[in-house]
DNA sequence: GTCTATATCAAGATAGAC
DNA sequence: GTCTATCTTGATATAGAC
């Protein structure tokens, strides 16, 4: 067994994901990882020297996830291979326990220039494949993530129907832009 | 003098909102209110029972001056007296310092159900007051907070141009809907 | 190189003195 | 009604075991 027994810093990710999910990013702490993930504070720290770099990570994980989504979606759907109306559609879809934990990572990396920047390149690629030609496409951007995140953020309750005929209504706004 | 001396609560949430827009929402602590405000941590405690009342106040406050702000937009502006144009150009000009603070509060707000009422009472009567008859006016809606919160929260950085064009095609979009 | 145990320090909170 | 003293928790740093 030359092979060195390392904490795996994905289930750590884990068990961080599912304290936020349970009890929101504020109660996220060292201890309680390592409690629930039966390794020590000390081993935790190792792999996430500090709170804003775990958070990080986490986000940087989230976000790969929701690109893998959006090529799915892609590919699957009635989105024609359109970038825009697959993600406009992963949007939509986003499981809802997940987009409060992802909006709550992004409330808490807010304010970290330096551990935002997986965040900040996310939109930055977002703004230059769908805004720099087409300002309705932008416009329906925002609305997306405005809704994502007011609703992630618990700040506005929409019923399935109302967050659905949304996404549609922006859909066919970005649709009748293209025309 | 039966007048009793009391802390001035306004005056411990000013000193509050300046350090909120010097370091942002997570330096916010006691301490450094008490000490700015020439008072006890006590004192600040006695005022505030804990940080998300403390938070919770800020942003009431906050959203009586944004309300505030919407009303002078109605009188004063090419808004022709509506709601959602009025709406929309207070927040295309709300001051980026303030909204920076504003979109801090928010993401720490939320999670704590208890003291995020007064900001979800605040989107509950946006929806009712635009959002029940107009779809679209929704959805512009959205566009608008979805800007504003990204912005705030340093997520994407837009030229001045590029925001008052965003801002501009919301309200071409709203007001095509009313056709 | 990887991890545990322990120490330190900041900040929220409480009790009770004034 | 305000302040002092103190408790507790959690983030982070360090020392050294494996």
């Amino acid at each position: 067994m030359g092979r060195k027994r390392t904490i795996d810093r994905d289930a750590l990710l884990d068990v961080a994901e599912a304290i936020v999910i349970e009890q929101g990013a504020g109660k996220l702490s060292f201890d309680e990882i390592a409690k629930r993930a039966g390794v020590s504070k000390g081993g935790v720290l190792y792999c996430f020297p500090n709170r804003q770099d775990l958070v990080a990570a986490m986000a940087r994980r989230d976000l790969e996830r929701f690109d893998g989504d959006v090529a799915n979606h892609k590919l699957n759907d009635t989105t024609r291979g359109d970038d825009m109306l697959a993600h406009l559609a992963a949007t939509r879809d986003e499981n809802r326990a997940l987009a409060s934990k992802a909006a709550s990572l992004m409330a808490a990396l807010a304010g970290a220039p330096e551990h935002a920047e997986p965040m900040r390149d996310h939109y930055r690629r977002l703004l230059e494949r769908f805004g720099s030609d087409n300002e309705r496409a932008r416009t329906v951007l925002f609305a997306a993530e405005g809704a994502f995140l007011l609703r992630g953020l618990g700040l506005v309750s929409l019923s399935d129907e109302e967050w659905s005929s949304l996404f549609a209504d922006m859909a066919r706004l970005y649709e009748e832009a293209g025309t």
